[in-house]
DNA sequence: TTGATTTTTGGAATCATTCTAAAAAGATGG
DNA sequence: CCATCTTTTTAGAATGATTCCAAAAATCAA
């Protein structure tokens, strides 16, 4: 499965504008994440995409995910000490950390709490990222 | 400075509860945690161990921690891939990230505000806890 | 005090991530 | 297409916060 034509261009628009250069590793870095999105480690990023592109190694998997952060077509999500992973939905959203399964899910945040939220800062602290994430039991934790 | 009478009896109490005993480098981690609340870094509490109890090891101080976060005493505040910091405060509040200056703000936060931001789950979803944290630029950069 | 259990300790080990420096790939201007 | 300049990739070494280890010390209960 290949980069839909919209996210090529979409990654490819996104590097240029950060200076960047448009290579097959970032492409299939983008298209990993796009493929499934589970909030994959660097590891599990990397075992992926060496089934399509069995050469590429560790380093340039971490470089790809920090450019692809960078340039802002997908967010690093870190959680206590764990290894971080990698999310492309850039919708403002929270993300739940099921203890039973370690799995990920996002979570949507209307936009009337995204504002209540930042409404708790007082005077003179301006937020430019707000991060939201719950620990907890998940929904049903057998299946997928 | 001692640990307060108070604070002493809360922190034998939590560890007798958990099953854990009290011990000096305990009691004096906790005490160096109250004594300045500026969410110090696990390095940093060694340090400031140290000039009480010289002979405190970086290890028991990385045990003292985990075992005053583990009786519910601290909390302990990570923050993307950076050291964890310690934080004797236990009423609900988010933490604000100063990009400028690494300071760590505690922010109030409303009892309706955490109620607003667990009502954000879906169905299914149990949170046991929530950890809300800014990034930006804080108050003033310079002084405090 | 005695013995059982927990804690402390220094140093080694872990492990995600970053760094390094050389080779490869991509862009640019003729 | 060629020469050159810049960026990216790569393998392996280095980093750094944290954890593990096993022996010595401290605490507890009887």
């Amino acid at each position: 499965m290949n980069l839909s034509e919209h996210a090529s261009k979409a990654l490819s628009q996104a590097l240029v504008r950060s200076g960047m250069r448009s290579t097959r590793q970032r492409e299939q870095v983008f298209q990993v994440l796009l493929n499934r999105r589970d909030h994959p480690t660097a590891d599990e990023v990397y075992a992926r995409t060496r089934m399509e592109m069995p050469t590429i190694s560790l380093a340039t998997v971490y470089n790809c995910l920090e450019t692809l952060v960078e340039c802002g077509l997908v967010r690093q999500v870190n959680w206590e000490r764990e290894p971080s992973r990698y999310c492309p939905n850039l919708a403002p959203h929270a993300h739940f950390h099921c203890v039973e399964t370690g799995r990920v899910y996002d979570i949507d945040l209307p936009s009337d709490i995204m504002k209540s939220l930042t409404g708790v800062l007082p005077e003179g602290f301006d937020a430019e990222t707000v991060e939201l994430s719950f620990r907890g039991k998940g929904k049903c934790p057998p299946s997928g």
